[in-house]
DNA sequence: TTGTATGCGTTATCAG
DNA sequence: CTGATAACGCATACAA
């Protein structure tokens, strides 16, 4: 228990004999202040243990140097991955990173927006819950000039910076590999809200592969799952293998959900590659673990994450009147071939 | 382009023709403001569209309602879980979370701490990086009455807060199976500095539960690992199976280790569980899908994570002189028994 | 190059 | 039950 009470710069102008407005100059080395001051404050201030107060810049200023991020759940790869690159990013701009948890749920993104406002962050990063149709409930930030980032999960019409991968591209590459090695009735699994773009994309991509190679586009072959689980992948698959005329191919458009194919094909012994072939999507780190390996998207989650953030952090920089064209910003993908489709 | 200047309980008021503080109070619902006045404020509020400014908030009242984190990485899916756990617990309570990453650099770390101090977050939770072996930096946030919670890697000295759990009772139930299951030269993976108690403590156990069954401890069966990465545990297993009296079993005080020690030995025909059994730590999503899948011992991270931020906002509500005896939580971890070391 | 004065939006204290 | 006012710590416009 030693010093209770907060050391200001109001302290230090004190015990220095200066004026406050010197001190704030100097600790951020305004340039009509004179080197020797400059020197002699900073000095002080770390003598006397003097931390900047944050909330008191931010309320002056109107900006918290605060970056919110506004994500379904944290928990899964990709998610954290894209954090991690966000954080980097952030931290070298000393920035600050908050974090909320959608879960998935409209409703709950609605309140964490407006709890991101009320935080007053400088920039918002999101990826949509699924459940979401609607983003009125971002305009609080367009309105007021945050600066505002889709990422991944965006939405189909919003005027505003986006950062993603070429999801059609990738569904075609994914599923073009697949024909290569052989497939001829490849299924696919896809999901989610038609506002979503995200596996629209890859759905169509994949059904143009099929189109460009003069195969069928069999509706049996396609599910829409309602979760991208385990547990509703396995579901999936095994309707799949039901099927009079199986597939002998899989394009997957998640880790999660070509482990379980490989899973539950392994179960009822079917072989892959062999019989059946599988591409997932993200790279997770699984897919490298599990036998047979996946082959899959890679996926630059980290690298997203910090784009974005420095989108951010430019774009509140320069401050202007920005011209309305918002950026998007397109990552590269790439095909990533590992045991579980490579037949030749 | 709408409004552009941000509603204030100023604006209210005077649309209202009530003072600012009638507005603040009626807004919390205050026991001193009539019924009819509140449902008018709130009702207004709504209309003109009023978010309230926290940074003002934390300012005049000196915090913030944020809970700083402060981990090594947030792509470990343990670190990830702990903090969808702390975020669901604080948006609960209605709590903001900064998250911040130190990547297990002592420095970063230091530098951290004072950037969270300086956002003036209510409480910070905090798993130590590999490289800290003093813990200076944190005194900042017990000088100023600010709880703080080390979670996991915890430091071995510091009058704090502590969620963790029994890491001694963890090692020695995880050795002991391994034993129960035929074993009788087991292995041992650590790691870290001397002064993180966590891998010091699970290797205690390691011990005691040999000693107990009165088998040797072998020195050559202990290895120490400079990261707990996938390829440092590959390099150990290998060395481990060169010896000319092989182990038969392993306790690896993490997922990923036994994951590289089950394809090492896989790669060199060594069947796991009769040849070889093995057990890992954490049960991460990777240890039940992998073939064999792995027996682990199941780390509770997401409840760490929601008794960590509890212990904050509980702290915070009751604000008075506290006991200086600090509460330590432990949570409970279970063995889970799967294939890698089920031999009876 | 430095100082003075003021306001950012909220809440707590003290009056009424 | 409501109002006036000060204060939180900092940064800027304006003065000197």
């Amino acid at each position: 228990m030693e010093e209770h009470k907060h050391v200001t710069i109001y302290d230090i102008a004190e015990k220095l004999n200066l004026a406050t407005s010197t001190i704030s100059r100097a600790l951020k080395d305004h340039h009509t202040i004179s080197d020797k001051t400059i020197k002699k404050v900073k000095q002080t201030a770390k003598e006397m243990g003097f931390v900047p107060n944050t909330l008191a810049a931010g309320l002056r200023g109107n900006k918290s140097r605060t970056i919110g991020v506004l994500i379904p759940t944290i928990t899964q790869p990709f998610l954290s991955s894209l954090i991690s690159g966000i954080e980097i990013a952030a931290q070298k701009s000393e920035y600050s990173v908050l974090i909320m948890q959608s879960h998935d749920s409209y409703e709950t993104e609605v309140d964490l927006a407006k709890s991101l406002y009320s935080n007053r962050v400088s920039g918002v990063i999101c990826s949509l819950a699924m459940e979401t149709k609607d983003t009125s409930h971002f305009q609080q930030f367009s309105n007021n000039n945050i600066p505002l980032v889709f990422v991944d999960r965006v939405p189909r019409d919003y005027d505003t910076f986006r950062v993603v991968i070429n999801n059609y591209l990738a569904g075609y590459k994914a599923t073009k590999h697949l024909i290569e090695q052989g497939c001829r009735r490849i299924a696919h699994l896809t999901a989610g809200s038609e506002f979503g773009t995200l596996y629209n994309e890859r759905k169509r991509g994949y059904v143009d592969a099929l189109l460009e190679h003069e195969l069928l586009v069999d509706e049996d072959l396609i599910i829409s799952l309602k979760e991208m689980t385990y547990e509703d992948g396995v579901k999936a698959c095994n309707k799949l293998f039901d099927l009079k005329s199986r597939p002998d191919g899989l394009f997957a458009p998640g880790d999660i959900l070509a482990v379980s194919a490989v899973q539950t094909a392994k179960k009822r012994g079917i072989k892959i590659p062999e019989d059946f072939a599988v591409i997932g999507f993200n790279n997770d780190p699984i897919s490298e673990i599990i036998e047979p390996n996946i082959s899959t998207i890679t996926h630059p989650a980290e690298k997203m994450g910090k784009a974005a953030a420095e989108l951010i952090i430019k774009n509140l920089k320069s401050a202007k009147e920005e011209v309305d064209a918002k950026e998007i910003t397109f990552l590269n993908t790439q095909v990533l071939i590992r045991e579980s489709s490579k037949r030749i």
